[in-house]
DNA sequence: ATAAATGTGGGGAAAAGTGGGGTGAAGTGT
DNA sequence: ACACTTCACCCCACTTTTCCCCACATTTAT
């Protein structure tokens, strides 16, 4: 289980640290792909095999679901960490994320986010901000 | 499991590099044709002999089946790799997925795509504009 | 306070991607 | 039937990226 948030860096070769409470469940084998937030999103394996079985049923004829399977597997890398348990985030993925050097790492449970710190805090402060509301919708589905 | 975007050449021989993870996949035979969007997909061989006994046991009465068995089959080729892990795509399957030199190689679990560069952004671009209802689809699949 | 673990940086070997020649087979036209 | 061109495939060479290792600073635990 996946919880914290942690403010790391990537440096130049675009590495990243994971934090160490994090790596045991990530050793067995993980993917990283693009979030619906301009975000980064760590599964592991167990979460992205089901995900992946999914989508890979619905039928490919449709134009939508073709779309969707672009957004998901052509984001994804096989994440791999190195002795120093650190990742290679490739280039295209810290565009998205519009990760320079600043981090932050966020544990949600089956997940893992990666953030661009000044988005992190956009985030974190609109939430704040907003927390009338949210309560509101949560009502809605039940919470 | 194919994963994964690759911003490749096609040198002046029409030689394209496939990226060193999907080889051994498709060392066992495979085979490249063209897609339903303007792109080139290449398939392992088990995946082609499924989608391949699938189209042919649609009822070839209809002529969107006639359509979509020519797209398939008439541009099919064996694929194959030479000794640097390059393939070389036939003139007309680059004419039409509009490839010319610089291309996107995109894994999709169990297939490969090929792009232009150029259509393969545009397509980014409005999948990231259409950003919503894809979240839709997700929840969808309780995602 | 000491020892261990964590996060960060960088050097160097290996692999991946790219380009270009050369040889032989296939196809074209005379 | 012949010369000629074109194309596919083999080999070699170069540049860039990736991966593995070692080193150090800071934090956490004992």
């Amino acid at each position: 289980m996946f919880l914290g948030e942690f403010q790391h860096t990537v440096d130049q070769k675009g590495r990243l640290a994971i934090p160490a409470k994090f790596r045991e469940a990530l050793a067995a084998g993980a993917v990283v792909t693009r979030g619906l937030d301009k975000c980064l999103v760590i599964y592991p394996r167990g979460e992205w095999d089901s995900l992946a079985a999914k989508v890979s049923r619905l039928p490919q004829t449709q134009p939508h679901v073709r779309t969707l399977s672009r957004l998901l597997f052509s984001g994804a890398v096989d994440f791999t960490l190195d002795s120093q348990g650190r990742t290679l985030l490739p280039q295209y993925l810290r565009a998205y994320a519009a990760i320079t050097t600043d981090v932050a790492v966020i544990g949600l449970h089956q997940r893992i986010e990666v953030w661009g710190l000044e988005a992190w805090n956009a985030v974190k402060a609109a939430t704040e901000a907003d927390g009338g509301s949210l309560a509101e919708q949560l009502a809605d589905l039940g919470i």
